[in-house]
Parts: structure tokens; sequence; C-alpha cells
DNA sequence: CCCCAGGGCCATT
DNA sequence: AATGGCCATGGG
């Protein structure tokens, strides 16, 4: 493949009202996406490649954040039509905590408060099975690093001119870069985890065969353990991953993954008892019903994934990354 | 040195 | 069904 170079003066740029219904920065901080970075040389701009466009946002105030790509579309949409989806600003999330959870949980209620403009995006699935699958056991940092090389490594390189000075970036790998990869090769961008490599590899052969990405696409109208199920046949995603992937890359906002913050807080806010036992199959679907019981099933992940966020960095003071 | 971090899989009881 | 070991690395 060759590179791609794009000069400064096909930048587009636009506005786009949120409404104050978007914390950019907790959103893209918050451990769902691994692909946004702070520009060192656009300073206040965060930056990142959405298929093979490079796109800079910048908060202007708690209404409005200005947008510069280098195309007029993604995925044939406006720019801005294509930012609305990805943060789900067509979602209303003034419904995702019921009033009788706001009476039941006052203090959980207050502490949320600056969190409830934290969006749930809509992201590229294969990308976020790639993301997920190397998000077993490890920090946050190592899971950015392993992203980061396999964009490096596997990606199209795309190099931007600008006054400044030129920078690169790198697309996220299709599927089909992925299933050709030599498992060796891949799991020096996977912390060095062969197993891990050789369940992505595979994971992007089912992929590239249509069979999964397929399923995908119908994901919207089949039952979550339906669509768990199917995912799941995968070496390398169990019912955490498929959640995870179901609700960041799926649109599913009922899907309610538990990873260790989550049950932590399940049992620190809720006292949810079975939280203070291990996650085996039978009690992550206990807790489940539990939370979905407290969260309501409907919006349950997406209540879920603001409460993780609130929970590392006002209860345990983790830093983002 | 320890334990923990957005887990999953396998072998053993 | 529940438990332990294993994978791998970095940070506290």
């Amino acid at each position: 493949m060759p590179d791609i170079m794009i000069t400064h003066k096909k930048i587009y740029s636009s506005l786009l009202n949120t409404k104050s219904r978007l914390n950019f920065k907790d959103t893209v901080q918050s451990g769902q996406s691994f692909r946004w970075n702070l520009n060192e040389t656009l300073k206040s701009y965060y930056s990142s490649v959405i298929y093979n466009s490079i796109i800079f946002i910048c908060e202007i105030n708690s209404e409005m954040i200005e947008v510069l790509c280098t195309d007029q579309e993604l995925s044939g949409k406006p720019i801005n039509e294509f930012l609305k989806h990805l943060f789900s600003l067509d979602f209303q999330e003034e419904t995702v905590f019921s009033s009788r959870f706001q009476q039941e949980f006052p203090e959980v209620w207050n502490l949320v408060q600056s969190y409830r403009s934290v969006r749930v995006m809509r992201q590229d699935p294969f990308e976020i099975m790639v993301t997920f699958m190397c998000a077993q056991g490890i920090g946050m940092h190592l899971i950015r690093r392993q992203v980061s090389m396999i964009a490096e490594r596997y990606g199209q390189k795309i190099m931007l001119e600008l006054p400044e000075g030129n920078l690169t970036f790198h697309s996220f790998p299709p599927p089909q870069a992925l299933a050709s990869a030599d498992p060796n090769e891949l799991a020096v961008c996977t912390n060095n985890n062969r197993i891990r490599a050789a369940n992505i590899i595979a994971m992007a052969r089912s992929f590239e065969s249509g069979k999964l990405a397929l399923a995908c696409v119908d994901s919207g109208k089949c039952d979550l353990e339906t669509l768990r199920e199917t995912l799941c046949v995968h070496s390398g995603i169990g019912l955490k991953i498929a959640d995870c992937i179901a609700l960041f890359g799926l649109g599913r906002f009922d899907a309610f993954p538990i990873d260790t913050h989550v049950k932590q807080y399940l049992w620190e806010w809720f006292g949810i008892e079975e939280a203070r036992h291990s996650l085996t199959e039978k009690n992550y679907r206990i807790l489940q019903e539990k939370a979905r019981a407290i969260l309501g099933a409907e919006y349950a992940g997406y209540a879920g994934h603001i409460l993780f966020h609130c929970w590392r960095k006002e209860v345990k003071k983790m830093k983002a990354f």
C-alpha cells in the first residue's frame, strides 16, 4: 500500500453544536476508545483516524466543538451527521437514569452529575473487537499501546502536511490486513501474547469470510443472548468482551459488561452481595440481572459505562490513562 | 517482594 | 459448578 500524503489545503472545517450534551474529553478518555490523542503540534486539538480520514476536534465551549477533517464525508455522510451518530447525539440521555434510581441512590446520583454528558459512542465493530480482545487482565495504558502498535504496523500510513510541520497517522487495519498477518509478528503488537494474536487473526478471518460481518449488520434485530452466542464462538471472546463489543461497536446500549471495576461498584454503591464473589459465568449472569433491576434493562449498559468512568475517576482517583 | 489491571481458557476437584 | 494455573507486562 502506498502512503497517502495530504496537504493542509485539503482540510475541511465545521462547527458542531452539541447543546451541552457531549463531554468530549471524558467521552474519548473513558476507556471505550483508544484511538484519540491530544495532538502535540495542534495543541488543544484531539486527533484520530476514522477509516482513512484524519479528524481533529477542539472543544470551543460546553455547547460547541470545532471539527477539522481531511474529507468532507465520513462513511458516506456529511461530517457533522457522522459525528452526531458516532457520539449518539440522537439518543436522549435524560432517560438513562430513572427517577426511581435517583431517589433510591441519591449519593451516587449526585456523584454522577458531571458525567451525564459522557456519551457511549457507536464505533466500528471490527476495530472494537480487536481493541477489546486486547483488554484482558491488563491496564488501560497497555491496551492503548497494543492498539497503537497494531495500527502502526498493519494500518494505512497517512501523512498530513501542515505549516507547523508534517504529522504522521495510521488508519486502523481492515479485517483482511489482520486476517493475513503472521501470528508471531502480530504478537509483537499484542503485548507478546501469542494466544491473543492467534485469536485476533482467527476472528479477522471469520469477519473477512462475511459470517461475522453479517452478524454485525443484523445485530440490532436479534436479542442480546443470540448476539453474544455468535460472538463467543470465537476463541478469546468471552461474555464480558462480547458485551463490550455489543455496547461500543454495535450500538447495543442494553449490553452491560462487568469487569473488575464494575464488580467493585456493584458492591460498594449498590450492595449487591454476589459482587464480592468471583466472576464465574453463573455469577456474571446473576450480577447482570441484579444490575438491570437497578438500572433498567433497556439502557443498562449506557448507564453502566457512565458509572464505570465515574467510579474510576471519582472513587479510585485514577488518571484518564 | 507483593498485588492489581476493562479476561478467557484449560485442567483438576 | 467451583477453583487454580496460565498467559504477559507495567505500575503502585
